[in-house]
DNA sequence: CTCGGAATGTAGCCTAGGCTACACTCTGTT
DNA sequence: AACAGAGTGTAGCCTAGGCTACATTCCGAG
Protein backbone atom coordinates (compact mmCIF):
# COMPACT_ATOMS: atom_id res chain seq x y z
CA UNK A 1 0.00 0.00 0.00
CA UNK A 2 1.41 3.08 -1.42
CA UNK A 3 -0.74 6.13 0.27
CA UNK A 4 -0.18 5.88 4.13
CA UNK A 5 3.43 5.32 3.14
CA UNK A 6 3.73 2.43 5.08
CA UNK A 7 7.03 0.83 4.96
CA UNK A 8 7.75 -2.87 4.37
CA UNK A 9 9.15 -5.15 6.90
CA UNK A 10 12.22 -6.80 6.42
CA UNK A 11 14.90 -6.67 3.54
CA UNK A 12 17.73 -9.33 3.39
CA UNK A 13 20.04 -6.58 2.19
CA UNK A 14 21.21 -6.65 -1.04
CA UNK A 15 24.60 -4.53 -0.57
CA UNK A 16 26.55 -6.21 -3.71
CA UNK A 17 24.18 -5.58 -6.93
CA UNK A 18 25.45 -2.52 -8.83
CA UNK A 19 22.24 -1.95 -10.40
CA UNK A 20 19.20 -1.93 -7.61
CA UNK A 21 17.29 0.59 -9.22
CA UNK A 22 15.56 -1.34 -11.92
CA UNK A 23 14.79 -3.89 -9.22
CA UNK A 24 13.61 -1.55 -6.50
CA UNK A 25 11.16 0.04 -9.10
CA UNK A 26 9.50 -3.43 -9.95
CA UNK A 27 9.33 -3.86 -6.60
CA UNK A 28 7.87 -0.67 -5.49
CA UNK A 29 5.19 -1.49 -8.38
CA UNK A 30 4.63 -4.94 -7.07
CA UNK A 31 4.02 -4.04 -3.79
CA UNK A 32 1.62 -0.43 -4.46
CA UNK A 33 -0.36 -3.52 -6.76
CA UNK A 34 -0.94 -5.62 -3.72
CA UNK A 35 -2.28 -2.70 -2.00
CA UNK A 36 -5.12 -1.40 -4.98
CA UNK A 37 -7.57 -3.52 -3.99
CA UNK A 38 -7.83 -2.93 -0.19
CA UNK A 39 -7.54 1.04 -1.08
CA UNK A 40 -10.34 0.61 -3.36
CA UNK A 41 -12.34 -1.42 -1.00
CA UNK A 42 -11.91 1.40 1.90
CA UNK A 43 -12.93 4.31 -0.73
CA UNK A 44 -16.04 2.20 -1.39
CA UNK A 45 -16.87 1.64 2.08
CA UNK A 46 -16.65 4.96 3.32
CA UNK A 47 -18.76 5.97 0.15
CA UNK A 48 -21.39 3.40 1.04
CA UNK A 49 -21.51 4.97 4.83
CA UNK A 50 -21.68 8.16 4.07
CA UNK A 51 -24.28 8.07 2.00
CA UNK A 52 -26.28 5.28 2.51
CA UNK A 53 -25.90 4.53 6.40
CA UNK A 54 -24.71 1.07 6.02
CA UNK A 55 -22.31 -1.38 3.97
CA UNK A 56 -23.54 -4.66 3.27
CA UNK A 57 -20.98 -7.30 1.59
CA UNK A 58 -23.68 -8.00 -0.78
CA UNK A 59 -23.61 -4.24 -2.13
CA UNK A 60 -20.18 -3.85 -1.86
CA UNK A 61 -19.55 -7.00 -4.18
CA UNK A 62 -22.03 -5.97 -6.56
CA UNK A 63 -20.36 -2.55 -6.81
CA UNK A 64 -16.52 -4.33 -7.55
CA UNK A 65 -18.45 -6.73 -9.70
CA UNK A 66 -17.38 -9.47 -7.87
CA UNK A 67 -19.08 -12.69 -6.13
CA UNK A 68 -20.21 -12.03 -2.46
CA UNK A 69 -17.94 -15.28 -1.40
CA UNK A 70 -14.86 -12.64 -2.82
CA UNK A 71 -16.02 -9.52 -0.86
CA UNK A 72 -16.21 -11.39 2.61
CA UNK A 73 -12.72 -12.68 1.91
CA UNK A 74 -11.13 -9.55 0.97
CA UNK A 75 -13.18 -7.91 4.16
CA UNK A 76 -11.62 -10.36 5.97
CA UNK A 77 -8.38 -9.28 5.10
CA UNK A 78 -9.20 -6.08 5.58
CA UNK A 79 -10.30 -6.81 9.74
CA UNK A 80 -6.89 -8.55 9.68
CA UNK A 81 -5.17 -5.59 8.38
CA UNK A 82 -6.73 -3.41 10.67
CA UNK A 83 -8.69 -1.48 8.89
CA UNK A 84 -12.42 -2.17 9.06
CA UNK A 85 -14.33 -4.11 11.82
CA UNK A 86 -17.59 -6.33 10.97
CA UNK A 87 -19.44 -8.55 13.47
CA UNK A 88 -21.69 -11.40 11.38
CA UNK A 89 -24.42 -9.99 10.19
CA UNK A 90 -24.16 -6.55 11.00
CA UNK A 91 -22.43 -4.87 8.08
CA UNK A 92 -19.00 -3.30 7.77
CA UNK A 93 -17.26 -0.50 9.63
CA UNK A 94 -13.93 1.12 9.14
CA UNK A 95 -11.69 1.72 11.97
CA UNK A 96 -10.12 4.81 12.29
CA UNK A 97 -6.95 3.90 10.37
CA UNK A 98 -9.27 3.05 7.51
CA UNK A 99 -11.17 6.38 7.29
CA UNK A 100 -7.76 8.16 7.43
CA UNK A 101 -7.17 5.83 4.28
CA UNK A 102 -10.24 6.31 2.73
CA UNK A 103 -9.86 9.94 3.13
CA UNK A 104 -6.45 9.92 1.26
CA UNK A 105 -7.93 7.70 -1.76
CA UNK A 106 -10.62 9.28 -1.94
CA UNK A 107 -8.34 12.97 -2.55
CA UNK A 108 -6.08 11.22 -4.56
CA UNK A 109 -8.47 9.51 -6.59
CA UNK A 110 -10.28 12.89 -7.63
CA UNK A 111 -6.41 14.40 -8.33
CA UNK A 112 -6.03 11.74 -10.56
CA UNK A 113 -9.14 12.33 -12.50
CA UNK A 114 -9.07 15.94 -12.65
CA UNK A 115 -5.27 15.75 -14.06
CA UNK A 116 -6.62 13.33 -16.70
CA UNK A 117 -9.55 15.55 -17.53
CA UNK A 118 -7.16 18.35 -17.67
CA UNK A 119 -4.89 16.90 -20.56
CA UNK A 120 -7.96 16.29 -22.34
CA UNK A 121 -8.41 12.46 -21.67
CA UNK A 122 -12.15 11.66 -22.51
CA UNK A 123 -14.15 11.60 -19.61
CA UNK A 124 -14.99 8.16 -19.21
CA UNK A 125 -11.49 7.34 -20.17
CA UNK A 126 -9.88 9.16 -17.37
CA UNK A 127 -12.37 7.68 -15.20
CA UNK A 128 -11.77 4.06 -15.98
CA UNK A 129 -7.75 4.46 -16.12
CA UNK A 130 -7.30 6.84 -13.18
CA UNK A 131 -9.05 3.58 -11.31
CA UNK A 132 -5.47 1.63 -12.30
CA UNK A 133 -3.36 4.94 -11.86
CA UNK A 134 -4.22 5.96 -8.90
CA UNK A 135 -2.66 3.11 -6.94
CA UNK A 136 0.89 4.07 -8.36
CA UNK A 137 0.99 7.79 -7.69
CA UNK A 138 3.49 8.59 -5.15
CA UNK A 139 3.31 11.58 -2.49
CA UNK A 140 6.15 13.43 -4.91
CA UNK A 141 3.99 12.99 -8.26
CA UNK A 142 0.60 13.44 -6.75
CA UNK A 143 2.39 17.03 -5.21
CA UNK A 144 3.11 17.49 -8.94
CA UNK A 145 -0.36 16.91 -10.34
CA UNK A 146 -1.79 19.23 -7.56
CA UNK A 147 0.31 22.11 -8.78
CA UNK A 148 -0.21 21.88 -11.92
CA UNK A 149 -3.68 22.26 -11.50
CA UNK A 150 -3.66 24.76 -9.14
CA UNK A 151 -2.23 26.62 -11.82
CA UNK A 152 -3.96 25.55 -14.90
CA UNK B 1 -19.83 8.48 -11.00
CA UNK B 2 -16.89 8.98 -9.06
CA UNK B 3 -17.19 10.22 -5.85
CA UNK B 4 -20.88 10.75 -4.57
CA UNK B 5 -21.16 14.56 -3.95
CA UNK B 6 -23.92 14.07 -0.83
CA UNK B 7 -26.44 11.27 -0.12
CA UNK B 8 -29.11 10.71 -2.57
CA UNK B 9 -31.42 9.74 -0.16
CA UNK B 10 -33.55 7.99 -2.49
CA UNK B 11 -32.92 5.81 -5.73
CA UNK B 12 -35.46 7.07 -8.24
CA UNK B 13 -36.12 3.73 -9.07
CA UNK B 14 -33.59 2.75 -11.05
CA UNK B 15 -33.75 -0.52 -11.43
CA UNK B 16 -32.80 -1.56 -14.75
CA UNK B 17 -29.74 -0.04 -15.64
CA UNK B 18 -28.68 -1.09 -12.35
CA UNK B 19 -25.14 0.59 -12.71
CA UNK B 20 -22.46 -1.60 -14.28
CA UNK B 21 -20.34 1.59 -14.84
CA UNK B 22 -17.99 1.23 -11.69
CA UNK B 23 -17.96 -2.32 -12.00
CA UNK B 24 -16.33 -2.76 -15.18
CA UNK B 25 -13.80 0.30 -14.18
CA UNK B 26 -12.84 -1.76 -11.25
CA UNK B 27 -13.01 -4.68 -14.02
CA UNK B 28 -11.13 -3.20 -16.26
CA UNK B 29 -8.32 -1.67 -13.51
CA UNK B 30 -8.09 -5.86 -12.47
CA UNK B 31 -7.33 -7.33 -16.20
CA UNK B 32 -4.59 -4.16 -16.80
CA UNK B 33 -2.89 -5.17 -13.72
CA UNK B 34 -3.27 -9.12 -15.00
CA UNK B 35 -0.95 -8.14 -18.16
CA UNK B 36 1.50 -5.93 -16.49
CA UNK B 37 4.03 -8.40 -15.80
CA UNK B 38 3.91 -10.04 -19.35
CA UNK B 39 4.14 -6.23 -20.90
CA UNK B 40 7.55 -5.59 -17.99
CA UNK B 41 8.99 -9.07 -19.39
CA UNK B 42 8.56 -8.58 -22.81
CA UNK B 43 9.86 -4.88 -22.77
CA UNK B 44 13.07 -6.25 -20.55
CA UNK B 45 13.59 -9.47 -22.83
CA UNK B 46 13.51 -6.80 -25.85
CA UNK B 47 16.01 -4.51 -24.32
CA UNK B 48 18.45 -7.19 -22.93
CA UNK B 49 18.23 -8.95 -26.58
CA UNK B 50 18.94 -5.93 -28.39
CA UNK B 51 21.64 -4.64 -26.26
CA UNK B 52 23.36 -7.85 -25.10
CA UNK B 53 22.13 -10.38 -27.34
CA UNK B 54 20.66 -12.64 -25.36
CA UNK B 55 18.07 -12.47 -22.32
CA UNK B 56 19.29 -15.62 -19.87
CA UNK B 57 16.40 -16.15 -16.69
CA UNK B 58 19.24 -15.46 -14.12
CA UNK B 59 19.60 -11.92 -15.90
CA UNK B 60 16.13 -11.43 -16.10
CA UNK B 61 15.57 -12.70 -12.64
CA UNK B 62 18.64 -9.87 -11.69
CA UNK B 63 16.38 -7.16 -12.97
CA UNK B 64 13.22 -7.60 -11.59
CA UNK B 65 14.65 -8.60 -8.06
CA UNK B 66 13.31 -11.82 -8.14
CA UNK B 67 14.35 -15.60 -7.68
CA UNK B 68 15.82 -17.14 -11.14
CA UNK B 69 12.81 -19.85 -10.45
CA UNK B 70 10.04 -17.05 -10.54
CA UNK B 71 11.53 -15.58 -13.73
CA UNK B 72 11.54 -19.28 -15.38
CA UNK B 73 7.64 -19.58 -14.58
CA UNK B 74 6.72 -16.48 -15.98
CA UNK B 75 8.68 -17.47 -19.22
CA UNK B 76 6.79 -20.33 -18.91
CA UNK B 77 3.37 -18.28 -19.46
CA UNK B 78 5.02 -15.64 -22.09
CA UNK B 79 5.45 -19.38 -23.99
CA UNK B 80 1.98 -20.37 -23.68
CA UNK B 81 0.75 -17.14 -24.32
CA UNK B 82 2.90 -16.81 -27.72
CA UNK B 83 5.03 -13.93 -26.71
CA UNK B 84 8.39 -15.86 -26.26
CA UNK B 85 9.91 -19.13 -27.47
CA UNK B 86 12.94 -20.83 -25.24
CA UNK B 87 14.68 -24.38 -25.76
CA UNK B 88 16.10 -25.40 -22.52
CA UNK B 89 19.15 -23.77 -21.83
CA UNK B 90 19.26 -22.26 -24.56
CA UNK B 91 17.98 -18.29 -23.58
CA UNK B 92 14.72 -16.50 -24.38
CA UNK B 93 13.78 -15.29 -27.89
CA UNK B 94 10.06 -12.97 -28.44
CA UNK B 95 8.30 -13.97 -31.05
CA UNK B 96 6.66 -11.63 -33.58
CA UNK B 97 3.67 -10.64 -31.06
CA UNK B 98 6.13 -10.25 -28.73
CA UNK B 99 8.28 -8.01 -30.41
CA UNK B 100 5.23 -5.94 -31.51
CA UNK B 101 4.48 -5.95 -27.83
CA UNK B 102 7.63 -4.42 -27.04
CA UNK B 103 7.64 -2.11 -29.32
CA UNK B 104 4.45 -0.95 -27.98
CA UNK B 105 5.24 -0.78 -24.13
CA UNK B 106 8.29 0.54 -24.99
CA UNK B 107 6.92 3.37 -26.59
CA UNK B 108 3.85 4.10 -23.79
CA UNK B 109 6.64 3.27 -21.33
CA UNK B 110 8.51 6.65 -22.44
CA UNK B 111 5.49 8.92 -23.08
CA UNK B 112 4.51 8.50 -19.58
CA UNK B 113 7.91 8.98 -18.07
CA UNK B 114 8.08 12.10 -19.88
CA UNK B 115 4.67 13.50 -18.91
CA UNK B 116 5.48 12.94 -15.43
CA UNK B 117 8.39 14.88 -15.81
CA UNK B 118 7.04 17.20 -17.77
CA UNK B 119 4.60 18.21 -14.89
CA UNK B 120 7.67 18.52 -12.61
CA UNK B 121 7.76 15.00 -10.89
CA UNK B 122 11.75 14.52 -9.58
CA UNK B 123 12.98 12.33 -11.75
CA UNK B 124 13.18 8.91 -9.63
CA UNK B 125 9.46 9.60 -8.70
CA UNK B 126 8.97 9.59 -12.39
CA UNK B 127 10.78 6.49 -12.97
CA UNK B 128 9.51 4.46 -10.24
CA UNK B 129 5.37 5.35 -10.45
CA UNK B 130 5.84 5.16 -14.34
CA UNK B 131 6.57 1.51 -14.12
CA UNK B 132 3.13 0.99 -12.55
CA UNK B 133 1.15 3.48 -14.14
CA UNK B 134 2.15 3.00 -17.42
CA UNK B 135 0.10 -0.40 -17.77
CA UNK B 136 -3.25 1.58 -16.84
CA UNK B 137 -2.69 4.12 -19.86
CA UNK B 138 -5.34 3.28 -22.53
CA UNK B 139 -5.10 4.37 -25.87
CA UNK B 140 -7.20 7.40 -25.46
CA UNK B 141 -5.01 8.95 -22.31
CA UNK B 142 -1.71 8.09 -24.21
CA UNK B 143 -2.71 10.20 -27.05
CA UNK B 144 -3.35 13.25 -24.75
CA UNK B 145 -0.26 12.00 -23.12
CA UNK B 146 1.46 12.66 -26.77
CA UNK B 147 -0.84 15.62 -27.36
CA UNK B 148 0.45 17.50 -24.52
CA UNK B 149 3.80 16.57 -24.96
CA UNK B 150 3.85 18.01 -28.35
CA UNK B 151 2.56 21.37 -27.93
CA UNK B 152 3.90 21.99 -24.36
C1' DC C 1 39.29 -34.77 -20.91
C1' DT C 2 37.61 -33.98 -16.58
C1' DC C 3 35.53 -31.59 -13.11
C1' DG C 4 33.55 -27.96 -10.26
C1' DG C 5 30.84 -23.98 -10.16
C1' DA C 6 27.33 -21.31 -12.36
C1' DA C 7 23.21 -21.44 -14.76
C1' DT C 8 19.00 -23.69 -15.54
C1' DG C 9 15.05 -26.35 -14.58
C1' DT C 10 11.70 -28.89 -11.36
C1' DA C 11 9.00 -29.67 -7.28
C1' DG C 12 6.52 -28.12 -3.70
C1' DC C 13 4.79 -24.58 -0.61
C1' DC C 14 2.58 -20.03 0.33
C1' DT C 15 -0.83 -15.98 -0.20
C1' DA C 16 -3.99 -13.08 -2.82
C1' DG C 17 -7.99 -12.96 -5.21
C1' DG C 18 -11.13 -15.01 -8.22
C1' DC C 19 -15.11 -18.65 -8.53
C1' DT C 20 -19.20 -22.15 -7.28
C1' DA C 21 -21.84 -24.79 -4.12
C1' DC C 22 -23.93 -25.26 -0.05
C1' DA C 23 -25.43 -23.99 4.76
C1' DC C 24 -27.07 -20.79 7.88
C1' DT C 25 -29.48 -16.37 9.55
C1' DC C 26 -32.56 -12.60 9.19
C1' DT C 27 -36.71 -10.39 7.93
C1' DG C 28 -40.91 -8.93 5.62
C1' DT C 29 -45.32 -10.91 4.40
C1' DT C 30 -48.89 -13.52 5.04
C1' DA D 1 -46.20 -17.65 14.10
C1' DA D 2 -44.45 -19.42 9.90
C1' DC D 3 -42.02 -19.35 6.03
C1' DA D 4 -39.89 -17.98 1.57
C1' DG D 5 -36.40 -15.47 -0.13
C1' DA D 6 -32.64 -12.40 0.42
C1' DG D 7 -28.47 -11.84 2.58
C1' DT D 8 -24.47 -13.83 4.82
C1' DG D 9 -20.93 -17.04 5.84
C1' DT D 10 -18.02 -21.36 4.94
C1' DA D 11 -15.68 -24.78 2.26
C1' DG D 12 -13.17 -26.02 -1.43
C1' DC D 13 -11.17 -25.34 -5.94
C1' DC D 14 -8.44 -22.59 -9.36
C1' DT D 15 -4.55 -19.49 -11.28
C1' DA D 16 -0.90 -16.02 -10.83
C1' DG D 17 3.15 -14.96 -8.83
C1' DG D 18 6.15 -15.10 -5.07
C1' DC D 19 9.63 -18.25 -2.44
C1' DT D 20 13.18 -22.29 -1.13
C1' DA D 21 15.33 -26.62 -1.93
C1' DC D 22 17.06 -29.77 -4.85
C1' DA D 23 18.32 -31.88 -9.43
C1' DT D 24 20.24 -31.35 -13.77
C1' DT D 25 22.99 -29.34 -17.53
C1' DC D 26 26.62 -26.52 -19.47
C1' DC D 27 31.14 -24.68 -19.92
C1' DG D 28 35.59 -22.88 -19.01
C1' DA D 29 39.89 -24.05 -16.28
C1' DG D 30 43.17 -26.88 -15.54
MN1 LIG E 1 -8.65 2.03 -7.89
MN1 LIG F 1 -10.55 4.84 -6.73
MN1 LIG G 1 5.85 -1.60 -15.72
MN1 LIG H 1 8.07 -0.28 -18.24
Amino acid sequence: MSVPSVAPSIQPAQALPAEPTQASRFGKARSAQSGALLEDYVELISDLLASGGEARPTDIARRFGVAHATAIKTIGRLKREGLAVAKPYRGVFLTEAGDHLAARVRARHRVVVDLLLALGVPCEAAESDAEGIEHHVSDATLAAFARFLAQG
